[in-house]
DNA sequence: TATGAATGAGGATTCATTCAT
DNA sequence: CATGAATGAATCCTCATTCAT
């Protein structure tokens, strides 16, 4: 069998047991048994746990910004694209769960030479909100446009809010309340944010006191 | 040395230990050295590394809540209340790095039964501020209450915003742009979210189409 | 049983596996079970492998230099001295054979870090040596003393061949012929270098052509 | 490319590799990649790693052997013979130190099939040192042949101070004093023992007591 | 109350060796 | 003639956990 299809057997099963067992309790030999093949060549493909557990994150923070990007047509207006973004990011997050959980949980756990790989991917993803948000503010013909550090703020928390609903949309999955769909998701989040958006741009300001 | 001191020693040496190294990366033994005490002791007061593990969730959770209640005054009006909660979630957050890594991480990365632990304070949380929401819909003279589903899924998003922030907060300490403040965090959730919450309330709505 | 002790159990059974097999073949399994003791508890009181086979390093060349020095009188004339501390070294060699082979084959033969050990020894011995050439010049009445580099390549040289000699006295062990005893070999090497040296200092010297 | 060819390259790889790393640390797939050529091939031709070293040990044993017989002309009185023959050992062990600590160091430290190997090549090298010794007797008109067992052991030792002596100028080599050459080891060891050789046959013997 | 001594079980990693092509 | 693909068997090391005192 040649080497490309067996690296990505194994690199499947071993993004499968990082998310559901975590890094440290995932072991070789069971992602080597997922994979059908025998340990040794896992080490002869893949170098070792930390370097697989690497190109894991990278295959899937790869996979993830592809979803999101190719759902987003730079034509449309802001509110629209953002709209198109968080769709598709719900739903390839509630589609690839244990990528998700690679992701979201595992990678951000378990040492700075890995969380930084997802901070790439995260700061990829909070530019590209940042950047919709201040296009909004334009054609929303704002007088000024808000200080950088309030339109990363906002960036941050928009983006904080869409992975925290991705969790919830994926665990609600087995429960009676019936799962909660990527559209749905979206739907709260721009709500949540887009109408207060516009205030905030107005210049609506809500402050202690 | 009366049990109990011995035992909050173990138990800040153990959240210490679990929030930077993680769960399974702690070892028993470095805790107990931490702790200044010796292995049998920890098993003998605490009986394994998962009830350790537990009760450490435990107690920083109920810390956790407990500094969040503290800080509202109910007969405050929503928005007040609202404010006075981040504002003490976030400094919470930021003062205990270790016990807020262990509620945040490391507890949801670890396996059903830890995670059911946070879970529950979570729910606390996210019912709390499902209560505001509501209270400030009534304050507000909404026509008629948003649907309990749309309260859940805004608390949600707004519950993980905060901890999202909260993240930004805590790592943003050592950057060169100056630390991110916990009034700063909670001013712009609030621009973020009651800005727009109100809007909502008011049946405006951002709708795809 | 009191730490010190099973330190001394684990040792030996290191020395004695070490001096056979060689470092590499050695297992930690066999030394424990040789020990008498678990594997872990090796690990728990020695650390590693490769501290535990430098450890015998040192012990074992601590062991043949206090052999050595023991037996030499240093009020007796040179040729005496040489002869106590000759007969002590091949006396001792063959007294722990699975030392010597650490001393002289394992540890030279499996990189710088032991090697270096061993070196530092070797050192010792050959400075003593080379100050029993010279105090046995003066004794002599030589005209002038030896080169520093003639005598440090005859401290050497004699150094070497006593080492040789060991190696053959050790395996002649089990030979038919007899065993060769220390003193026997002492001898050998008194005849082979004494006299030569003796003649050496009078200023006849070999050269080709 | 003929077999002969890739068998040598092989071999030339092998023995620069156990010679560097050790029996034990040296692994298959770093010597089929020094010589060019895949893993299969190798055991195609040598077997086993076992009968790969063995063939390097005798290959090395056979060229060492040479290289002294070829220097040494059999009309030449024993002195002159011996001379030249430690020249030329001293000169090829430092020409090829790799094969030089295969058989000194790793063919003698990994198991009796190895030592067997070169206890050969040495008994010939004894042998030969012998007879020049025994040759030398008769030259110098001794009156009765010393023991057999004085001329082994003599032998023994002389050939041990050599190989000794390989060692230090091979070692030597990267030192601030300058190197050592053939000649000035093969010198040293002639003043050493020749000069003294002579008083011996003589008759004149140093004894304890 | 407190600990020094001890271990069973398991995990990452490497290596000599063999097929099918 | 030559190799890419594959593995069984060890080996080093760590860790949660328990006695005897």
């Amino acid at each position: 069998m040649p080497r490309a299809v067996r690296e990505r057997q194994m690199m499947d099963a071993a993004v499968r047991t990082f998310g559901r067992r975590g890094y440290r309790a995932a072991s070789m030999d069971e992602i080597a048994e997922l994979a059908g093949v025998s340990k040794p060549l896992v080490y002869l493909y893949l170098h070792s746990k930390e370097e697989l557990f690497t190109a894991c994150i990278r295959r899937e923070a790869e996979a993830l910004l592809t979803a999101v990007e190719r759902a987003v047509e730079p034509e449309l207006p802001a509110d629209r694209q953002l709209w198109a973004g968080l769709t598709a990011f719900f739903a390839h997050a509630a589609e690839h769960p244990d990528a998700w959980s690679v992701l979201h949980r595992q990678a951000r756990t378990h040492g700075e030479p890995f969380a930084l790989e997802v901070a790439a991917m995260r700061g990829h993803i909070v530019a590209f909100v940042a950047g919709l948000l201040e296009a909004a503010a334009r054609e929303a013909g704002s007088p000024g446009p808000p200080g950088e550090r309030d339109v990363e703020g906002l960036a941050q928390a928009l983006v904080g809010a869409a992975e925290s609903l991705a969790a919830w949309v994926n665990e609600s999955e087995g429960e009676s309340g019936g799962a909660v769909s990527a559209k749905e998701a979206a739907a709260t989040l721009m709500n949540f944010a887009w109408v207060g958006l516009g205030d905030l741009i107005k210049g609506e300001r809500w402050s202690p006191r």
